[in-house]
Formats: C-alpha cells, sequence, structure tokens
RNA sequence: GGCCUCGUAGCUCAGGUGGAUAGAGCGGGGGUUUCCUAAACCCUGUCUUGCGGGGGUUCGAAUCCUCCCGGGGCCA
C-alpha cells in the first residue's frame, strides 16, 4: 500500500473511532457512522484534506453541523496520524493541515519502486481480456480505429499495472455478408485485369486498395482462376485478401505501438460449430423460438426478439458474436472488456441479455462505446467514406503526426465525448502538441540527471530524511504531493477503466515540474545537501512521468 | 417516433462516490535567458454576466431526477 493510502486510511480510521466514542459519550446519536469522504479541498488554503462527516450527520443527530464537528474534532487523536492542524470551515467541513514531513517518505518510495512505482497488486488473480479495434478486415484502419487503438492498448497496460493478467485480442470478422462482397468485388477487378467482363456489385468495394489487391493476385496467379468454378474461386480470392489485410492491419496496429496476444477468427466459430452448439445452449435454455422459418433469440422484458438463423439458413452476426462472447467466457476471463464505436451501442443491451440467458454473469461485459472522431482540414469537417477514396488511415495519420503525438492526443479525451482532429493543426504546428511539453519535462530531467553523473555525483543513493526534509520549496513540495498521490490515480484510472486521466495527471506533473525547474537549481543548488535533496527529487519526477508515459504508450526521450 | 451520447472561457477540452471562490491547454495582451535544454517559466479573466434553458431532490448541484432546446449517432 502506498505512503498516501496508508495515510489516508489512517485518518479515517481515527475518524470512525472518534465518531464513536462520541456516540459512547451521549455526544451524538446515531445509527452507523456516515459513509464521509476524506477529500482534498479544491482552495489549497482550506488545508491538505476535509472530512464532511459533521454535515451528513447533521439531520441524524439533530445538531448543527458546525457543533458537530467541534464533537468529532474533541474525540480526534491526532497523534501519529501525521495530522498538524485541524478546524471547523464553512458550512461544517473539518479541514486538516498535514504535518508536512510526511513527504519526506514519498522519494525513497518512489525510487526504490522505480519502474514499479504506481503499480499494485489490487487485480490480482484476475484475468481480464481486452479487445479493441476489430476492424472489418475488408478496409483499412480509419481514425476511429485508431482511436480505439490507443484506448485499448493503454486501458490493458494500465490493468496489467495494477496486477490483473491481461490479454490484448481482435476480432476477425471474416465471414458473412460482407466478405462475400469483398469476394465480388475482387472477382470483378481480378476479370477486368484479364480483359474480361467485370462489375463491382452496388455494396461492393471500390477502393484502390482491393483493386491493388487484384493485382497482386493476378501477378502470382496470372489467370488460374479464371477456369475454377465461381464458388472455389471467390473463397480463394478471399482468402487472398483476408491474409493480405490482416497482415497489413497487424503491420499498422504495431507500428502504433500495438501488439496483441490473440487474433481471433469469427470464421472459427462457424467451422468448429460452436455457433451451433451455442445456438443448442440457447434452445435449451427455452430462449429460442422459431417463426417464418427464422430462429429468434426471446428478448428479455419488453425487448424485441433478435434473428439468430435467418429462414436461408445463415447464423446472423449476432448468432456468431453470442458464441465469440461465450468462448471468451469459457478461456476463463474474469471480465471481458471491449471497445466500440458509439454506432454500436444498440448492440449492447442485447449482448449482454444473451449473456445472461447462456447463464453468465452479464456485468462481466464492460463495454466502452468510443464516440466518433471528426476530421478537420481547412476549417471544415472531411467526409471519409470508403467509395471515395477520401480516406486517412492509421498509416497517414502516423506517418503525419507521428506515434507519440497520436496517441497522447487520443487520451487526452474522455471515451464519450467526439474528438476533433485537425488535421492542419497536427501537421504544420505539432511542436504545439502537449506530448511535447510533457515529452520535454522528461528530456529535462534526464540532462540534468546526465550532467549529474558527469560531475561524479552520486545519483543512485537517496539521501536519509533529513536531507530530504530540505525540500521546503513550495514547488518542491507540489511535485512531491504530485508524486505521492500517483498511486491512487494510477488505481482510480484502472477501477474506471478511463486512462485519460493519466493523460491528465502526466501533464500536470510536467508542469510543476517545468515551474520547478525554473525557480530552483539542483546542480547548483545553495548546498551539496540541497543538491542531494533536488537530485534525488529529480530522479523521483522523472521515474513517475516515465511509468505514466509508459502506460499511455508514448515514448519517454532522453533528449530533445 | 424510441434509445445512446454530448452541450463548461474566443477555440479544444478536464472536472470518481453531490461539497466551501468551477479549472487546464491553445489563442489574445505584457514580461523573463552571462545560470542544469526558452519545445520552458512568470503576470493578465470588466479578453461582453463560462456549467444550453426551465423545474425538482438536498444543508449544498456542472455533477442526481424531470421536461424542453441544440450537435452527433444507432434503431424503427
Amino acid at each position: 500500500m502506498s505512503l498516501y493510502t496508508e495515510l489516508r486510511n489512517n485518518i479515517s480510521a481515527r475518524f470512525t473511532e472518534a465518531l464513536l466514542a462520541a456516540r459512547a459519550a451521549g455526544e451524538l446519536d446515531f445509527a452507523a457512522p456516515p459513509l464521509f469522504a476524506l477529500e482534498e479541498p479544491r482552495e489549497r488554503a482550506h488545508g491538505d484534506l476535509a472530512v464532511n462527516a459533521a454535515m451528513l450527520l447533521a439531520k441524524e443527530a439533530r445538531k448543527p453541523p458546525r457543533e458537530i464537528a467541534g464533537i468529532i474534532l474533541r474525540r480526534l487523536r491526532c497523534e501519529d496520524a501525521w495530522i498538524a492542524e485541524t478546524a471547523v470551515a464553512g458550512p461544517g467541513f473539518i479541514n486538516i493541515r498535514l504535518d508536512p514531513a510526511w513527504l519526506t517518505g514519498v522519494l525513497p518510495e518512489v525510487l526504490s519502486a522505480g519502474p514499479r512505482y504506481g503499480a499494485s497488486e489490487s487485480g490480482r488473480g484476475q484475468k481480464v481480456q481486452v479487445e479493441f479495434v476489430s476492424a472489418n478486415p475488408t478496409g483499412l484502419l480509419h481514425m476511429g480505429n485508431a482511436r480505439g487503438a490507443a484506448l485499448g492498448d493503454s486501458l490493458a497496460a494500465l490493468l496489467a499495472f495494477t496486477g490483473c493478467e491481461v490479454e490484448r485480442e481482435f476480432y476477425i470478422n471474416d465471414t458473412g455478408n460482407q466478405i462475400h462482397n469483398l469476394a465480388l468485388s475482387l472477382e470483378a477487378r481480378y476479370f477486368q485485369l484479364l480483359g474480361r467482363e467485370g462489375e463491382i456489385p452496388e455494396n461492393g468495394y471500390h477502393g484502390e486498395d482491393i483493386a491493388e489487391t487484384a493485382r497482386s493476385i493476378a501477378a502470382r496467379d496470372g489467370d488460374l482462376y479464371l477456369a475454377w468454378d465461381a464458388e472455389a474461386r471467390r473463397e480463394a480470392l478471399a482468402a487472398y485478401a483476408l491474409e493480405e489485410k490482416v497482415a497489413g492491419m497487424r503491420r499498422a496496429l504495431e507500428d502504433f505501438g500495438v501488439r496483441y496476444d490473440v487474433w481471433f477468427s469469427e470464421k472459427s466459430l462457424h467451422e468448429s460449430g460452436y455457433v451451433r452448439d451455442t445456438l443448442r445452449v440457447l434452445a435449451e435454455g427455452g430462449h429460442i423460438c422459431e417463426r417464418d422459418g427464422a430462429v429468434w433469440l426471446k428478448g428479455a422484458d419488453g425487448e424485441k426478439d433478435e434473428v439468430m438463423v435467418r429462414s436461408d439458413g445463415t447464423p446472423t452476426y449476432f448468432a456468431a458474436d453470442i458464441a465469440y462472447h461465450r468462448d471468451k467466457f469459457a478461456r476463463g476471463f474474469d471480465r471481458v472488456i471491449n471497445i466500440w464505436g458509439a454506432d454500436h451501442h444498440g448492440h449492447v443491451a442485447r449482448m449482454q441479455a444473451a449473456l445472461g440467458a447462456l447463464g453468465l454473469e452479464p456485468t462481466a461485459l464492460r463495454v466502452i462505446l468510443m464516440q466518433f472522431v471528426r476530421l478537420i482540414e481547412g476549417g471544415e469537417t472531411v467526409k471519409m467514406s470508403k467509395r471515395s477514396g477520401r480516406y486517412i488511415t492509421l498509416e497517414d495519420l502516423v506517418a503525419e503526426v507521428g506515434r507519440d503525438a497520436a496517441r497522447f492526443f487520443f487520451l487526452m479525451r474522455a471515451p464519450d465525448s467526439t474528438v476533433d482532429f485537425d488535421l492542419d493543426l497536427a501537421r504544420s504546428e505539432s511542436a504545439e502538441n502537449p506530448v511535447y511539453y510533457v515529452q520535454y519535462a522528461h528530456a529535462r530531467l534526464c540532462g540534468i540527471i546526465r550532467h549529474a553523473q558527469e560531475m561524479g555525483l552520486d545519483v543512485e543513493q537517496t539521501p536519509p530524511p533529513p536531507v530530504l526534509a530540505l525540500l521546503s520549496d513550495p514547488r518542491e513540495r507540489a511535485l512531491l504531493r504530485q508524486l505521492a498521490v500517483l498511486p491512487e490515480e494510477i488505481a482510480l484510472a484502472a477501477r474506471l477503466a478511463e486512462p485519460h486521466r493519466l493523460t491528465g495527471f502526466v501533464m500536470e506533473l510536467a508542469g510543476l515540474y517545468h515551474s520547478f525547474y525554473n525557480h530552483c537549481r539542483v546542480l547548483q543548488a545553495e548546498t551539496d545537501d540541497l543538491r542531494a535533496a533536488r537530485l534525488a527529487l529529480v530522479r523521483g519526477v522523472r521515474q513517475a512521468a516515465a511509468n505514466v508515459l509508459g502506460i499511455l504508450g508514448v515514448t519517454a526521450p532522453e533528449r530533445m
């Protein structure tokens, strides 16, 4: 448990004790101690921590909040809890000022934990899957996929940092209607290349990438497929294209810093009979009905039924998806997190209901819906469509903006806010991207450590507490405090599955550091002890920044 | 028509379990370098009254409930 967490827990316990003691003495009347909050006041002048217990108790104890606060304070044991000063304020807050000395324990903690500082064991024993991107393999990865990639990868890293056993997975929709259309489109291009008649179907793929694939097929196999019967030919063409497309996506994602543990084929679910078996299980549970020649999943209370098997005998995408999720839990995951585009929101409730029908815990599946990315160019929204060919891919993005900036940008936003991505800004003024602000801080930190080494200073030893206590400048204390809070920030971000909190945290850390840098000399400090203390602070801040950037999947450069 | 989501400063956005005077970055204005990287720092919000609007719950609402308006999306 981190120093700060322990400190907070201890103070909370003291307040609970005080409440109970006051009740025992007949000073306060309540059934159970209220679930009070120990919060950090917005106004720094109010102190380090504030407790709202008195206000929560006012009604039940039938006393004014400020009076209750006074009673609590008279019963509060402050010794050995880092409480330096308490006061009743405002409507009945109990404000606490901490003994500044508590911060001297932070740096030894950071420096001894090193790359693990901020990590925890809270997720130990929990197996979690994060499934993200899972783009249709018929096209290229677009900006929405890029956002999902950044979010999913970082969330996986975050959960792993809290001790979870995490797997990253990509679901390949390698069967069904869109694959059929892909095959027809390829066939048409292929025919055209070989001087035959060929027409891309209405809802086929007109993009240049498909034409390119057809050319490489023709280059490799010539007119081989002309003689084949249509079905076999289409299957072969689609198989070739799929392999190529999936390999391309894998490459693009790896260039973006994302590696998957599992690439899962939808087709395999059909071929292994797992889809059929899943339908059987649903039928045995009485969740299936037949109507109009089709097989339906009965909707739960008031929801409408969903088609599982069409009247022509082919299972729907939904049927396969249910089988897929059944398979996930059969693989032993305690929690499954899916990152989907907001356009899939209608699918969430259905999917969870289906899990319930299978006897699985619906809440074990968490779906994070991402709003769309809107591209702006020349002040106008760029319309992207596969047909028009106006298409910015993940690769384009990495090439133009860079992997770090792109990832950082996506991770600055909460998933449920629509992102406007200004291409002109990203291209021409990319130096103004906040990612450089953070990376620059890291480079500056490294610069100092480098110079210290060149001066022959010891950059491995952590100075003893009396020396660390010299860090008394408000800027130094703000940095120490930010370091102390990191473990809780990470735990919170993990619990809420919101990596963007850490982006905010590391920007704040960088800001505090830049300010410190401009006001406090490290290597030219007034005394050797102060220099040693500041050097330890620099090492601690560097470590924390590097750890957070690591979770975000953004590099921490030593020089810029 | 039903459902999801968003609406916070000129712009882009943060703001767990409701808390005391609502923040950041960018942009605008003004400063800082014989010194560890100025990709930085400091000052400035009467830069037209910043939580879309109205009700409600509460000691207390940007946050919870409800209705309305507007952007985006899904389904019918």
